[in-house]
Parts: C-alpha cells; sequence; structure tokens
DNA sequence: AAGTTATTTGACAACGTTGTCATTCTTCGT
DNA sequence: ACGAAGAATGACAACGTTGTCAAATAACTT
C-alpha cells in the first residue's frame, strides 16, 4: 500500500485509463466527473499509493496549501490544542496547518499582519480570543478574501466561519456546580477586559445567582487578568474581606492555581476550608496539588472543524455565514469534589 | 523594497544582465560564481525585493526545505524555544520548521518514524532528549544520509551537530548556589533515568558535595520522573526523613513546583525555612509564587544554531563531526533568594 | 605564445501539477 | 429521432525553479 517509489499523476492516470487531468480534478474535488469514474480513479490511487505532489501543486495552482491560526494568547496548551486539530484536518486533505503569533499591544501588529500576508500567501485563516475580536484583522482578511474562521465567542462575523462554545451557559455552569455543592457565598475572579469571554463568563456566574436566589451581597466580583499572579492577589482580597467566601470561580485555571497557592500560603486548605473552580483545563489544572474542577471545551475538535469548515470552502467556493456551537465539559477534580 | 508583484528570477537576471541560472547559483550558494556578478545579482534582487518561489525550488530540486524536531518532551516550554529558535533560522534561509511528536514508549514508534520519513521527506532533522538518546532513531536518519542535530548532554555521535550544555557543571553550579547560601543538608531530586541529562545534573550535585567537604550522610537523593506530582511526593519523603533538609535541587522546574506546594500544604515556609532551586527556568517557575531560582538554558540559541549547521551542511555537503557548547546562567528569584 | 586545464557561464529540458480551451459524449426538449 | 445545450474529458501550455551538459572565458604550463 504504501508506495516507496514517487508515484505521479500520470502512473494512475496510465493504469486507470483515463487522463492525467481527470485524476487531476478527482483529487481536487473538482465537479463534472462521473461518480464511476471517480471511484475508480479513487481506488487505483490508494491502492498504489498514491499521493500528489504539494509543491507541484502549489506551483501550478498558486495556492499554498496553508492554513494559518493568528493567536495572542500565549497558552501553550490552547495553542498546541488548536494545533493538533487543524493538523488532523490539514493532513487529510494535504494541506499544511501554521501557527503566528500576532502581537496586539504591538501598535504595528496590523503592519505585522499585512506584511506576513503578502509575504507568504495562506489559503485559510482561524482567528482565537483575543484576535478574532479585532475588527481590523478580520476585516484585513476579508479584503483579501481569505476564508476565515473564527473560534471565539464574540459577535458573530457574516462572511465567517464561527466556531464557539457558550461561554455564559458554562460559566452558569461552574457556577452552579459551585452552588450545587452547598456553597452560597461566591467569588468571581474575572480576567482581561479586552477577552470578551471572561464578561460572558461572569455574566453566566451572575444568572446562577440570580437563578438560585443566592444574595447579591454574599457575592464578590475580583478583577483579575489571566494571571497566575492575579490569582494570587485575588486571594488576598478574599482573605481581607469579611464575607466569609467559601467557593471561588476564576475565569481560567492559571488564576485558579495562584488563588490555590495563596491559599495554601495561607494555611487555608482547599477544598475543605475554600473551593476553587476553573476555566480551560488546561495541564497545569491537571497536574496541579489538589488538581483543579474545570471547565473543558472542545478545542481540538473545535480546530479541526474549522480547518474542514475551511478547505470546504475552498474548494467549493461557495461561503455562507455559518454558526456552529460546541459542547463543554465539567471536569470534577480535588479543588471542588 | 518590498515589492508586490511577484518577481522572478527571470526579471532580477534580466535587470542584472546575467542569465537566470547565474541568479539560481547566487540564492542556492553554489560555487563558481565571480564575487563580482555575485554582488550584483544580490544588489539587484534586493533592490527590486525578490524572494524566491519556494514550491518552484522545491519541485526543481526535489528538496523540501523542511527541517524537523522530533520530541518525545512534552515540556510546551522546551518546544516553543526550541521551535522558535529553529525558525529565526529557517526564515532567512527560506526554510520551513516542523515539529513533530515521536512517542518512544508506543512500541511502534520507529514505524512511525520511518513513516514520516518516507511521506514527508525532510532535509535535516533536530532531535532532542530523550530522542536524541535513541540509537535506533539516529541510526534510520543516518541511514538516509539526512543531516541530523543532536540538542543532548548524551553521548557525542559522530556524523552528527552536537549541541549541548555541561549538564553536569550545571548540577554543580546549582548546588554550590545552595551550598553559598548557607545550606548544608541538601537533597536531590530526580528525573526519569531514560534522560541521561537528570544523571549528569545528579553528578553535578555530589560533585558539589564532595568539593566543599559536605557529608554525604547529611544528604538526600530522590527518585523523581519530572512531574509536579512526583516533586509533591518528593517532599513527602522529605518531611518524613530526619535529616531536617534546608536545601531542594529538583532537577527540573515541575518537580520544584510540585516540592514548593507540597511545603505550602504542609505550613513550611519557602524560602525561610526551606530553599528549592530548580532546573529548565521555565514559564511557570517564574509565574509561580514564590518565583523559583532556576537553571536557564539558552534552548532558543541551540536551537537556532542547530538549525543553521543543518543548513550549512546541506549547502556544502561537508560534514564533519563537531560539538557546540552553550553557557548557562543561574536565575536567581525568590524560591532560593 | 600556444596548448592545457580549471573556472565560470548559459541554453534548454526537466520537475508534477493545474488552467485553458477545444473536443467528445450525454441528456433533454421537441 | 434530431438538434441544442450541458456535462465530461483530454491535449497542451503554463507555473518558477534547478540539473545537465556544452560553450566561453580565465588561468596556468611549458
Amino acid at each position: 500500500m504504501a508506495q516507496d517509489k514517487n508515484l505521479t499523476i500520470q502512473d494512475i492516470a496510465q493504469k486507470a485509463g483515463v487522463s492525467i487531468k481527470t485524476v487531476s480534478r478527482v483529487f481536487n474535488n473538482s465537479p463534472n466527473v462521473r461518480q464511476q469514474k471517480r471511484d475508480l480513479v479513487l481506488g487505483v490511487a490508494k491502492e498504489l499509493g498514491y499521493r500528489p505532489n504539494i509543491s507541484a501543486r502549489q506551483l501550478a495552482s498558486k495556492r499554498s496549501f496553508v492554513l494559518i491560526h493568528f493567536y495572542d494568547n500565549p497558552n501553550m496548551d490552547y495553542l498546541a490544542g488548536i494545533y493538533d486539530g487543524m493538523r488532523e484536518a490539514c493532513s487529510e486533505q494535504g494541506y499544511y496547518a501554521v501557527a503566528e503569533r500576532l502581537k496586539l499591544k504591538n501598535r504595528s501588529y496590523k503592519d505585522a499582519l499585512l506584511d506576513y500576508l503578502t509575504r507568504n500567501p495562506v489559503d485559510g485563516v482561524i482567528l482565537s480570543p483575543p484576535i478574532s475580536d479585532d475588527k481590523a484583522v478580520i476585516r484585513e482578511i476579508e479584503k483579501r478574501d481569505i476564508p476565515c474562521a473564527l473560534i471565539s465567542p464574540g459577535v458573530k462575523k457574516r462572511n465567517c466561519i464561527n466556531v464557539f462554545i457558550d461561554e455564559k451557559m458554562a460559566g452558569q455552569k461552574m457556577a452552579e456546580f459551585l452552588i450545587d455543592r452547598g456553597h452560597t457565598k461566591l467569588a468571581f475572579i474575572s480576567g482581561l477586559d479586552s477577552h470578551s469571554a471572561s464578561a460572558q463568563r461572569e455574566a453566566g456566574f451572575w444568572a446562577a445567582v440570580e437563578a438560585h436566589g443566592l444574595k447579591r451581597k454574599d457575592m464578590m466580583r475580583i478583577g483579575g487578568d489571566f494571571s497566575m499572579q492575579s490569582g494570587f492577589t485575588a486571594f488576598n482580597a478574599l482573605a481581607k474581606s469579611k464575607k466569609n467566601i467559601t467557593g471561588v470561580f476564576a475565569a481560567n485555571d492559571e488564576m485558579a492555581i495562584g488563588t490555590i497557592i495563596a491559599a495554601l500560603r495561607a494555611g487555608k486548605k482547599v477544598p475543605e476550608e475554600m473551593s476553587v473552580v476553573g476555566f480551560d483545563d488546561s495541564a497545569f489544572a491537571r497536574a496541579m496539588w489538589p488538581p483543579i474542577t474545570s471547565l473543558a471545551q472542545p478545542i481540538e475538535d473545535m480546530a479541526k472543524f474549522s480547518a474542514q469548515k475551511i478547505i470546504d470552502w475552498i474548494d467549493t467556493k461557495d461561503r455562507e455565514q455559518s454558526h456552529y456551537e460546541f459542547a463543554t465539559e465539567i471536569m470534577v477534580r480535588d479543588s471542588c469534589p
């Protein structure tokens, strides 16, 4: 099956008794090929173990076969998840997956984008938060007519593939998880305001509070920035208050870790005296002691799906707005069992 | 400078008044081009902002222009460092950087390698621990005559580019750092035995103990596996012993983190009652509270250098064994100030 | 200064695909 | 059953580079 020799379209065409152009059409999912021939060609190709030469494809078609993920969130777990998902979809279709960081806080990030886009032509783009919230970036990509997927809870854009989880519902689920375990005095540690996800998680938090008839004045809202450090200082704020908080919902795992470490230092037992839940189900949430209860979103699936949809768009040239919501899951661990 | 239009060799050749083949030679660092013409071509190319078309190059030369990093160490910081270093070197020379995980514990990892190597031709390989210690992998790569760099403290291989830090000396430096701060009862938490680096760090540890005339019986050696969890259990071993250890040297940062968290839970203050140092200078060592004193190795530089050397080898076809040692630095932080 | 040899250059054919456009086959309406 | 329109197919020329090999030029020898 897996042939050693480098087969060409020519070989397939010969063996199948069709022209090389027909073989080419089959491999490009072009229309106007009789199903019977399509099957024939596919069969022969599989039998011989043929794999198209990407360089030649690129050269002749002036396509790059590159899908790129622009990000500005240095969370390695998240990035790795997206990358793996992209790669899975890409390798099936002979595409390359590439990731590039775009630093939004650098004033020149837009130039960097333009520079990149002109130097390295790409066939499709995937944007993750916070870049997926940046209108200027989206505009530039649209202007070039490059298929684009937004993995983002933010505003849904037309002409884009929108892939997301229901952040508000997820936030509500986490808050209710705490409430179900008997906690009535809760704290929410927010992330950066520039990530719309944080605000939505918070909205879910308050919705749960409301729904369960808890008193707002028993709650705390502490501003964080997604960093471990800010989780640490958040705990200090908790400790200083007289509210006697027993359930903490951090908008991401790193802040949850910071909170727990600060709690331990202060001699407060987790989860016995205080339960903490995080968000993202990162590797460190799993490795931490105690391991952290966290909300997992299927980033890998989402990325794979996005890549597949983009490739569909490229093949069919038929671009309609589309929304795809993915399900989330609470990973229950010792920090709030 | 940065032209919009896609220039070809043709354009450069015309403007410079030479043949396209000469331009091609210049861009491939081929010998037998008069210096004067070389400069002329380079000048014109720069002026016009010419960039070679990689696909055409690949197609015509049957080279892939891909350097691949095979790894099996899921430490994302380390991977990102290597990737960034590779990319810096690669982008200067029009190469692609790629990373692929090879799971050594899967019995079929060798098949996976062969499969990969035949399916995706690569022009050069970089191996990091623990793969750099795997003779079978190296043999397969040598068999195919693919230039290879080993970022590894292990045995130096002929026919490979060997890039490394002096792990033993680094281990000694860390131990002496603790000793210099007055600690006389030390513990070493080892990593996996399959990583030769861990053994060498340990050798350095004992060398320091020896050199400073400390008593071996005041020391502890605890077996770990590089995981946070194992650092956690290592602390329990420490706490149980009567040795009254005050200085801990963990063979990597994750174990240092585990140790510190366990210590905090047990009500032991770090660094007041116990100092901990790690190894790798990972992002979490920096973000942890307290931040962890750790040994930084210049992985990014090492990877960049490796990639450059590989490209040199490809260009010159002149392959001599070579060794390159890089310097390390102790990043002093609060866990052992 | 002529004869060798080494170095430098260039013409032209690959490389393995896809785009274009002409050709052949179907299908359908009458 | 006969065109007409549409669908399916193929021939051949790109695509932008490098490999090969022959030609031109420079550098030595004697």
